[in-house]
DNA sequence: CATTAAACATTAAACGTTAAACATTAAACG
DNA sequence: CGTTTAATGTTTAACGTTTAATGTTTAATG
């Protein structure tokens, strides 16, 4: 078992002690030139490398920060860890991920696994059953820097950033109305999560400025393909059938995509469908999907900015960053077009 | 800036030795079930957590495995590090992501940083043009145990998982040919790559088995979307097009279909379109895709645990697994049926 | 009653690194 | 020639934890 070279190797080889030798590393003017020389060739000869280890206790601080994201294996969160990880990297961190897998006992373990790691800071989105905060609570009272993104705690005062979830379903929702849809259903994620409930507020909003009268029939708790291809089954034998939906995510508008064509109505003459997210599946599906874009990548290195910038303690202590990022609505061939005003004289 | 407590503070406040409370914490038998009763409630009381830093400088060993991946919003990989967190965390071990963004200096540079992290062991995935292995090596030689899935490593002699590209190549072909294809295209990742390689091998050696004649010029590199519908375009001009595409993953196959339907070419009358990987985009494009199908989620749960049997010593220090994930053809609507041999009296 | 053993706890060293405090040498100064 | 000072190191303690070695009671034994 060879392990790697130590700072205690090079002393003993050398002659010198070890504090000498930590210090010719650091170039400190305390030492000379010729054993600053020295040292550094012996280092690099024999591949030395810093324990990050040894430095975090010694320093009280690690170089690694911790994420927690609801899954891994979807594009929106794969973008945001991309940002992340490419923020943190080129500042030096490492991130340590973690999927609470959408369950709050996980989420829980994640946390105290990330404190027990003594993480510089955490970036997080909560599960969807999230709605007890005392492991967040515990995270900022041991004065670790945390960061929400997304899907935030809105119990907890501290930094976060998120979509503009509220514009971008408004604009959507009164894409649809514009284009001539007069029941439009809302598939949604859980209430319990900010989004779903800033995303109705939108759809409502909407409803409302153009005076079509809400009805909350319309309104389900559907956010996976699956439910979304058997809801709607179901959602289009009524009488009154919806003439548009609007999801929460691209997959669920997929699903909802799917079950329109396999009734035999036409995408988007008889039903209009707009999703969210703009990942992969808009603009590879049949026909191309209308969304709500939301940069995920945009997000990430916002949120590790943020937490880098509160880990170096740049940031106020007291007031906390809001950070919101704008949504545009990308407009493809599941919707129809506007109707052009006729032109008065 | 108050911090977490420790073992220290726990032995001061309690009046007793910094060393009676780590081993009440463990259960020592030297320990009277009064002490450990104490100690533990005051723990539990102060939210003690263990600092794992301290801890894994002391044990020199850290329950932190690094993972390399090319890029993390990609279905595939980012399947397989959920596979990879999944068992790594049930089983108590952190998992820190590295992306390489296929470039070989970011690569080594996350090596040396998982290197000085004294991570326990390694998971990695090479980029496209990393053709030089000594910063794998050099794990190898500080003994830090490391683990190859999907894009290989063949320099180095060590644990690995892979995807049976050949026969998952050969299938795709060999379908392609029952279903009346002759002139199949091959889009492929860069040849540095050894599925690149293995998997041109499964092309050819399907064009061989039905005396179809090898013609290099339908062999390209191109292994995104963006690349596919531009080469598809000029290729589909040529006198003697292709009429099958079979394509490196889906995301160049839906670049594939993409430029033959604005080709106004026929899917899969006129051309038949192979994927590989079977991911979200397979599922939701129209047509429907064929695809062959990785597990990425399988690829990550074995390859993690490799890992860990490998850092827990259980596998013999001179022999090491080649592990092989199966594929399997999923026929969906990009590709023509099989035509039913006639019925012979 | 002295000895031994059992039960329980403490001390000290170690992991790799750093930083404050202290030590040595040699040149420069008065 | 002694003393200061600059240059260059070294020692030591510390970060939080574990563990081997050692110490101290108390109870039991002969």
């Amino acid at each position: 078992m060879k392990a790697q070279i130590t700072i205690k190797d090079i002393a003993r080889e050398l002659g010198v002690s070890a504090s000498t030798v930590s210090r010719a590393l650091q170039n400190h003017p305390d030492i000379s030139k010729a054993t600053i020389e020295l040292v550094k060739e012996y280092a690099k000869a024999h591949n030395y490398k810093p324990n990050a280890v040894a430095l975090s206790l010694k320093k009280q601080r690690s170089n690694i920060i911790g994420v927690v994201v609801p899954e891994m294996v979807h594009h929106f969160f794969s973008t945001v860890l991309s940002g992340i990880e490419d923020v943190a990297n080129s500042k030096g961190y490492n991130v340590l991920v973690c999927q609470n897998n959408e369950n709050y006992e996980k989420e829980v373990r994640m946390i105290s696994s990330l404190i027990s790691a003594r993480v510089s800071g955490v970036i997080a989105s909560i599960s969807k059953e999230t709605t007890n905060y005392a492991h967040f609570q515990e995270l900022m009272d041991d004065n670790t820097p945390l960061v929400f993104f997304d899907r935030i705690c809105t119990g907890i005062n501290t930094d976060r950033v998120i979509i503009d979830d509220y514009t971008g379903a408004f604009s959507a929702v009164e894409y649809l109305i514009k284009t001539g849809c007069k029941r439009i259903a809302f598939y949604s994620a859980p209430f319990t999560l900010e989004i779903s409930k800033n995303r109705k507020n939108g759809y409502l909003d909407a409803l409302r400025k153009y005076g079509i009268k809400v009805d909350e029939s319309l309104v389900h708790v559907c956010d996976t393909r699956e439910d979304a291809i058997e809801l709607t089954q179901q959602l289009l034998q009524e009488p009154n059938r919806p003439d548009a939906f609007f999801a929460i995510n691209d997959a669920t508008a997929s699903g909802v995509l799917s079950a329109v064509k396999k009734a035999g109505l036409r995408v988007p003459e008889d039903v209009s469908i707009c999703g969210f997210g703009d990942g992969i599946i808009a603009s590879t599906s049949d026909p191309l999907l209308t969304t709500v874009q939301q940069n995920g990548y945009q997000m990430g290195v916002e949120a590790c900015n943020m937490l880098l910038k509160r880990i170096e303690n740049e940031l106020s202590p007291t007031q906390f960053n809001h950070r919101l990022i704008r949504t545009s609505l990308v407009v493809r061939e599941s919707t129809k077009p506007l109707i052009e005003s006729p032109i008065h004289y």
